[in-house]
DNA sequence: CCCGGTACCTTGCATCACAAGGTACCATGC
DNA sequence: GCATGGTACCTTGTGATGCAAGGTACCGGG
């Protein structure tokens, strides 16, 4: 499969861009986040997903608090730093910006 | 700036996306295809497409055909093949699940 | 005391955009 | 001839990162 590494390269930043948006307005631990990018089509593993808050949170874009819970160990519940609200915004100016790039190439393509 | 790396990786497989969809019905060489990406607001330098072409050739997606220039060393003219043509299929299903991904992500987070 | 389940983290690999530097062709002017 | 400027193709080194695989640790039940 040729397209199988282009396409996981199409979703790199773009998942960096998803947890942040998730994140935007709810307190959630990895595997709730990993259950609510699954049910967007994105599936990703803890062992991606793990190294990639660490980076965000040493950035002081999100930060933790442990949680206790009922059956197993404590949860570590991530939210955006005022910081982080500010890399979303700049996340959403560029998306738009991507998508109007990819329209444009692909309407030039028809002409 | 946080957000410059992050929106580098979103523009990866982005990139050879555009550059399939742009090949999908011209011959270009590559001073012709960095114009073209940079009307569509897509930077990139030569040493980012000169690998990158390379690479799609060496799979099969593209094929070229040498051209003499008036004004200086001949060029080299890309297209699709065959099999360039199934992939550029492939992205553009990859690129409306992406799409929908993230609008599936973003609505998710107004509500 | 063991065991299955849950949660967090690390290591090694392969990939890729980008910057910087290099080689070579062509025409012009002297 | 040959120096110069412009064009075109390619390579190397760097840094970033998704993912698979493996590791550590907490918890409750039998």
């Amino acid at each position: 499969m040729e397209a199988k590494n282009t396409i996981t390269q199409m979703r790199r930043g773009i998942l960096e861009f998803c947890i942040v948006s998730v994140l935007s307005d709810q307190e959630i631990y990895t595997a709730e986040l990993i259950d609510r990018l699954k049910s967007a089509n994105l599936i990703v593993t803890d062992g991606t997903l793990y190294p990639l808050l660490n980076r965000l949170q040493k950035a002081k874009l999100l930060q933790y608090r442990w949680e206790e819970s009922a059956s197993g160990p404590p949860r570590k519940y991530y939210s955006l730093t005022e910081a982080g609200e500010e890399f979303l915004t700049q996340l959403e100016a560029a998306w738009q910006d991507i998508t109007e790039s990819v329209d444009s190439i692909l309407e030039g393509n028809n002409a």
